[in-house]
DNA sequence: ACATGAATGTGTTCACTGATCACATTGGAG
DNA sequence: CTCCAATGTGATCAGTGAACACATTCATGT
């Protein structure tokens, strides 16, 4: 049974944002099977029906939820690149990992959405310049002659699919989270210059290609 | 309310691994989510409370079926490095995101079991035999003058990290799976010379070190 | 051969969840 | 000031994981 707490009025006024705060509040503490409607519902203090006003069902609440971290998480990568002043891709790269390391849950909301197949509309606008920023990057580097030649966009989910694993190991403390900075910056290294060996046979036969 | 079939006999014989059978199915069809014990057991036809005499609560169950797969997944890779002619960093990369791409419900399992923190005991084993061949193959690598000097636990690192994320990525619809292949490669080579330019400035500091 | 205890399966029940729907309340447009 | 659309409520439904007493069967020792 629920009822209504006496002091506040019978309409919210702003249920929405208040529901998906809540459900940030639970993503984090207990992932993403811990975001009930209820509980979310309780902790705004609201009936248990009173989410379906504005959410169709749970998932169109996990995915707003999902937007909002999306945001959050778009501002900390835009942070972290204008605050290095060189070398954007180890900042960019140390700064993904970072997230994932201090918002785990959050980070599996975010595979599924924003790097996922259940991306919303609104979603999409922003990664898309997410990731059109860092082939940029990419691209940049090249003119600059310090990253090798080809598609940027090859080398950009090259890139990517590392940080991702990476982030992904952490999480799923495959990794000793404590070491994080040390393993990122040697990860790095290794793929500026390459896992085969400098003056090897087997390198200038694929650098010959 | 739930009646036994008039055939079976009472006891089923053998429901540990049929239920596991069963779930494994499940998890095919619609993920770790739609694993209930209630249509696992329906399936296997039995009652619901059944299953709980196998396993104390549905996350042993899922334990169990994390172990199955864990087995069947070991043994696409053994497969893929033992047919592998040459280049077994190849196969075994191209063999990882093979298996993920099949079956990405397993392999979204397999992230929180074998990769992750709720290993069971006995698959511990297993992943340590898996991990352990890999960084040999490594080492043999650097034997050969094939592989950059280092430490190869590291590399080891980077490159799984490499195939997960990008397992990650098409299982996610990030990438485009009909391209699987070929991006696989490009990636692979990519990562084999490094990103940054040959014979560049930032190359040569870097290995100058 | 047979009794008996352990193992396994059944039925029922409980609390919790997502979801729906009729109804209550209220703020704002006209 | 009235009425209506938006918002919140309460009750209810089916499905879920889990616990429990009970039923059935297997295996073991004599």
């Amino acid at each position: 049974m629920y009822t209504r707490a006496a002091g506040r009025p019978y309409h919210h006024g702003s249920l929405p944002e208040t529901l998906v705060a809540h459900a940030v509040e639970l993503l984090d503490e207990g992932g993403a099977e811990a975001v009930t409607v209820r509980e979310v519902a309780r902790r705004a203090g609201v009936s248990p029906s009173a989410p379906f006003r504005h959410y169709p069902d749970r998932a169109a609440l996990l995915a707003a939820v999902g937007e909002a971290v999306a945001m959050d998480f778009g501002a900390a990568q835009m942070a972290a690149v204008e605050s290095a002043d060189a070398l954007p891709f180890r900042a960019l790269g140390a700064a993904f990992v970072h997230y994932a390391l201090a918002h785990p849950h959050r980070f599996a909301l975010l595979r599924g959405g924003v790097f996922g197949a259940h991306r919303t509309p609104a979603m999409e606008e922003g990664h898309r310049v997410f990731v059109d920023g860092i082939t940029e990057l990419v691209v940049a580097g090249q003119r600059r002659g310090e990253l090798r030649q080809g598609d940027a966009e090859m080398i950009r989910i090259a890139a990517q699919a590392l940080v991702y694993g990476l982030s992904q190991m952490f999480v799923d403390n495959y990794l000793d989270a404590s070491r994080a900075d040390a393993l990122i910056n040697q990860v790095i290294d290794l793929f500026g210059l390459g896992v085969l060996a400098p003056d090897g046979e087997m390198r200038e036969a694929a650098e010959g290609v």
